[in-house]
Order: structure tokens, then sequence, then C-alpha cells
DNA sequence: TAATTCTACTAAACCGGTTTATGAAAACGT
DNA sequence: ACGTTTTCATAAACCGGTTTAGTAGAATTA
């Protein structure tokens, strides 16, 4: 197949290896017009292709990052992966996926594959596990971002929204819209799976802050599969949830379901605000309101930390960036008439 | 950082960085008890991790391949690309993903670098383009698999939906729930975007077979962006089409978001089919009646046929898989009254 | 006892590049 | 004319593994 190597085209061009690599690498500084035209035709009539492998084994460097998520079908991993995909394009790097389903173990290993083939850096986004071996990374110096969650204990970037600020645009919006009973739906709380915790601990605050009731039955958090089951309970109880707040889009949906098979009408009998843009949201009946997260701007952020990681392996202190959710206002909330804080 | 190596090992445990090689590759044939547990002591005690890069350059494998796509948004590329990755976890493989963004240039340049890279493999959402580049790798029996497109003339593996089938799919139960007017909306038509092509000809002929109407008018092609002016247009004149196949989930979209802003009624005022099964599709109102590809059977069968050509590099037939589509019945089309060969 | 076969392990070549130290020839300075 | 730079190019070491050929010494066979 193809074997062409660089002592074959030294030989065909009448030089040596080292020369062909010097051509290579573009470090013409000492080197004739004459021997440049011969490499160049050689190179060409061979069709020769250099091999990375090699180069990396020397250089200790691959070009190469490496990126473990949770869940790659998720929307927020697919439009981040997205962003940091084309940063890397833009600087000659390639991206190896891997997807751990959420599993720590299924994490571990990855890393250390990653790690054997000498990935120059890794984005990932956690299980929120694995404390010591990311704490063992950031002691070597190892290139490494977070994206979406991160390891609390462990000093390294990490690029999240701002969450609490994102639960806090929900409830102020429901609030000025003249809701007071507001819901939250979500996966089961973990204390290491930080937005989660954040989103729940942000809206407990923001009721709080508005002044409104906090109720402990209009917190849903159950596996996504139950989450149905779980709404049907709550609607069957005495006073339902005026308002919902979805923590992400598979809640969301999860809840979407719920209202269209029990012919809830949104948002006349229940108003919805979710965190995510969901691609439907516009075209939905009726059209979603959502706090979006700046998903492109955040992968392009998580690549270039990792960047310039990768480029000065010094000491840099390690930084957390909290990105701004935006709210977009769309019709699954409407304006309520018992409230006189809020517009119209 | 980390700079442990073979040789490292070796001299700890008091052997030649050859034993530690057989001892790392389990070929413990002649080896005792004793050096083995010396080996294994050295390596604990070093942390040693062994450089896959170096084993590569040797063993002239990376247990990586590539993959290719022309839009790394598109649902069936993530989907797909979630099969491979299992199928590649499963086989301790590696997953590097470009995104070609439907430049033929850019799939070009991806393929050099990623043969550049050594990779085993490759797996290509292919523009449909760059047929001199396939064909050479076809000749020099380089493990290749085309998925969702192909690059007609070039013999590779291939894996496709079965596009003409997924057309009469759609058009006979339209025509066994009493419709006779029939539009279809696609992007534009390019003849190496095989499955665009396949799906309005399997479309037209169809109709042909069912004795409907082939109406000019009623076939909207146009790029993603103008397909709500261009339907528009169709249903500002004379005799709007009664039904709609939407080629994929982007034109769909399109289609759903003209019906919203244009408040015509699914399915009363015009009756909606489309291919790929949208996150959304029982959740919107109506629910949505498409036309599924078995996205998961179709990347786990372009792993395994890669794996298959990765393995045996000998000659081997290419051939074509034609995955079956699967009609999901919802709400976006239902029972017209003026028809007779229909159910119920 | 000598020849042969096993056992346990190693030296050295190799993979295909990069890099360093070095050297010959040409150009320059005085 | 002779020493000094500068220019152009190369040999050889190196990266960190794998693999091949080979070799002591013990065990077996004749």
């Amino acid at each position: 197949m193809k074997k062409v190597t660089m002592a074959d085209v030294a030989k065909l061009a009448n030089v040596s290896k080292s020369t062909v690599s010097q051509y290579l690498n573009k470090r013409y500084e000492y080197m004739s017009e004459e021997t440049r035209k011969r490499i160049a035709r050689a190179i060409e009539e061979l069709g020769y292709q250099p091999n990375i492998i090699a180069r990396s084994l020397k250089q200790k460097t691959t070009a190469t990052i490496g990126v473990i998520v949770f869940n790659i079908l998720h929307m927020l991993t697919i439009q981040v992966l997205h962003a940091i995909e084309e940063a890397c394009q833009e600087r000659g790097f390639h991206v190896i996926v891997s997807n751990s389903d959420d599993d720590p173990e299924k994490e571990k290993k990855y890393i250390d594959m990653l790690l054997a083939k000498q990935v120059d850096g890794l984005i990932v986004f956690t299980t929120g596990k694995n404390e010591d071996v990311y704490q063992r990374l950031v002691e070597e110096r190892f290139p490494l971002v977070f994206v979406d969650r991160m390891v609390p204990g462990v000093e390294a970037d990490a690029i999240l929204l701002d969450n609490k600020r994102a639960a806090a645009l929900a409830v102020e919006y429901l609030a000025s819209h003249g809701y007071e009973r507001i819901g939250a739906v979500a996966p089961p709380l973990a204390s290491h799976v930080v937005p989660r915790m954040e989103r729940i601990e942000g809206f407990r605050q923001a009721l709080t802050e508005k002044g409104l009731p906090v109720i402990a039955d209009y917190f849903v958090t159950a596996e996504i599969s139950s989450i149905q089951r779980e709404l049907a309970k709550l609607f069957a109880s005495g006073r339902p949830p005026e308002a919902l707040f979805a923590i992400n889009d598979l809640t969301l949906m999860k809840i979407l379901h719920f209202v269209k098979n029990n012919g809830i009408h949104v948002p006349d009998d229940l108003a919805l605000i979710s965190i995510d843009d969901v691609p439907f949201a516009d075209i939905y009946t009726p059209t979603l309101t959502t706090i979006a997260q700046p998903t492109f701007a955040m992968g392009k952020k998580a690549a270039e930390r990792l960047f310039m990681q990768i480029v000065r392996k010094q000491k840099h202190k390690p930084q957390i960036f909290r990105f701004p959710p935006t709210l977009i206002e769309r019709k699954s909330v409407r304006q309520r008439g018992n409230n006189n804080d809020g517009r119209r």
C-alpha cells in the first residue's frame, strides 16, 4: 500500500534524509534552490506522504486532543463538540471523541487510553467522579478543560453555564408574568453533578428572593424515565403548580409528553420555561420560551483554553468561566392577570 | 510529566527491554514466574504506561479510525456516529471525527491528514465528490466505508437507506389514505448527492405506479433557507398540494415553520410525511408520521464492515447495503373520504 | 558422555521521522 | 595568500516501543 518513506525520497533526490526533513519543515535557510527543487520533484514523483506517527514519536506531540463526553446524543454535547471541532480544524488538530455514557469507570478507562495515545490535551464533559485521576493530571500540568460539568475539588479550567443566573432568569421571568406557584423538574440530584445542583439551588434561592413560596412537592426530581409518572402524581394531588421550570432539554421533553397525554394546555393551564434551546422551540405550539446556553461560544472557549495550556506548559491558574444564559421569549409563558410588578 | 519508559522498567526489574515487551504482550511462554513478578512490581512502582505511538510506529496500526461527516449537527450523523463509537469501543478502537461541512476541498484535506495520521480505516459521510481520491484508496485496498451517501463510480462498501423504498412507503401510505395531489420538498438536487436523487426519483416513480398525477410545480427543491419562500409561492398559486413529502428532517422543519406561520392546519389542510424520525415527532401537535431510518443498525454495520476490511486486507467485493425504512404512523396524515383502496 | 532439545532471556535491528554535531566547499576579509 | 565565516549538506543518535536472531545453561535423549 503506502510504503514510500523519507529514505526513498532522499535516495531519489540524491540527498540525505536529514535534508528532506529540513525541506518538509520549511527550514530552507541553508538550502540551495537546486536541492529544493530536486526534493520537490522526488516527492511529487513518488507521491510521498510523511508519516505523522513517526514524527509524533520524536516530537512528543500529536496534534490530537481527546474529548470525553457523558452523552453523545445530548444536543448541548453536539453543539459544543461542533465548536471544538471547528477550533481544532483551524489549528490543524484532530479530535478523538469518546462516549463515557455517564459511567465513571468508562471515563477512567478512556482517560488512560487517550493518555497512552499521547493526546496533547483533554476536554471532558465529566461524570463528576474520578477525582483522583483528574487531580493527578492537574498536578502533572496535563492540559485539561472541563465543560458543562466539573469535578468539585479539582482545580482545572471549567467552562460552565452560569446556572444560578439561568434559574434566576426563569424565576424572575415567571414572577414578572404573575406566576407564584412554580415547580421545577430535574433528573435525580447528586452532589457531583454540578449544573443540576446549581440550577435547583439557584431556583430555590430566586424563589425566596422574589418572595415566592418554596413548595417541596413542586420539586420533581426523578429518573428521566419516571418523570411522567411523578408529574402525574403531582397533578393528581390537590393544587398543581401554575408553572414549571425544566432544568434541561430532556426533562422538557418529558414534560411535553406529559402535558400532551393529559390534555393540559400550555400556557393557559401550565406555563413552561426550560434551560437549553431545543431545535423545535419555535415550531412547537405554543412556541417555547427557553433559556439558551451559548453553546458555540462555550465550545470555542474550551478549545482556546486547552490550546493555551498546550502551548505554554508552565503553571497557569485554573479559571472557571461562567457563560451567561439568554432568555428567549416565546409563547409558553404568558402574562397573567393578578400581579403588579410585571409589565403589561 | 510522564517520562517512564520501558527502559526504566527494564532497568528496575533487572531484565531487558525485550522481556518487558514480552510481558506486556502477555507472551509468558518462556518466562519464569519470578521474572514476571519482578516486572509487575517495577511497572507498579514506576507507574509505567506504555506509549502507544511507539508501538504504532513499528506495528503500522493505530487502532484508530477516521470518520468524516458532511454535517455534524445533522441528527442522522449523530445517531450513526454514536453507533460507530460504541462498536469501536468494544474493539478498543478510537474514532477521530472531522466535519467537512459538505465542502469537497475540506473533505480531501481531511482524508489526507487522517491517512498521514495512519488511521486504520475511514468511514465517510461523503460530499459525493473527490472521486479520484476515493478511487485511489479503493485501489490501494485501504479500508473504506461510505454511509448515507456514496460516490457514484467508486466501488466501495456503502451503508445506505433504501431510499426508493422510503419514498414509495410515503406515497403508498398517502395514497391509501385517499391523497392524490402530493408534493415533495427537498434541498437542491445534484447528481452526486445520491439519497436526494433516489428519494425524489423514487417518489416520482411511486406516484406513477399508483396512478397519481406527477405535477412539476409540486416538486419544491430549493436551498434550505429559501424553502419557506418557495412554499409560499406554491400555496399562493391556484391549487396547492393536499399532502407534502419531506425528504429529510431539515426540510420538514422548514415546512413546519411554514405551516405554523401561515395558519395551515395539519393534517386537515395539508398532510405531512417525512423521512427521518425527529425527536419531537410524538410530542408535536399533531404527532408526526415519519419514515425512520435504522440509524443505529446502520452505524453498527458500517463499523463492522470496516473492521472486516481492516482484519483481512485481501480483496473483498464491495457491497452496497440498503437498510429498510420503517413507517411510523402518527397523526400528521389522516384518512380522507374519497378513496377506496385504503383501509378503514 | 556427547549430542540434542528446551527454557529463559537478551542484543540489536527496526519502524520513519527529527535533531544535533560536524564537516567540506565556497565566499569573505585583510 | 591565508585565516575566518558563511553556506549547504550529512552521519548518526534518538524517540519508545516490537521483533528477530541468537545464546547460555539446564534438561533430555542417545
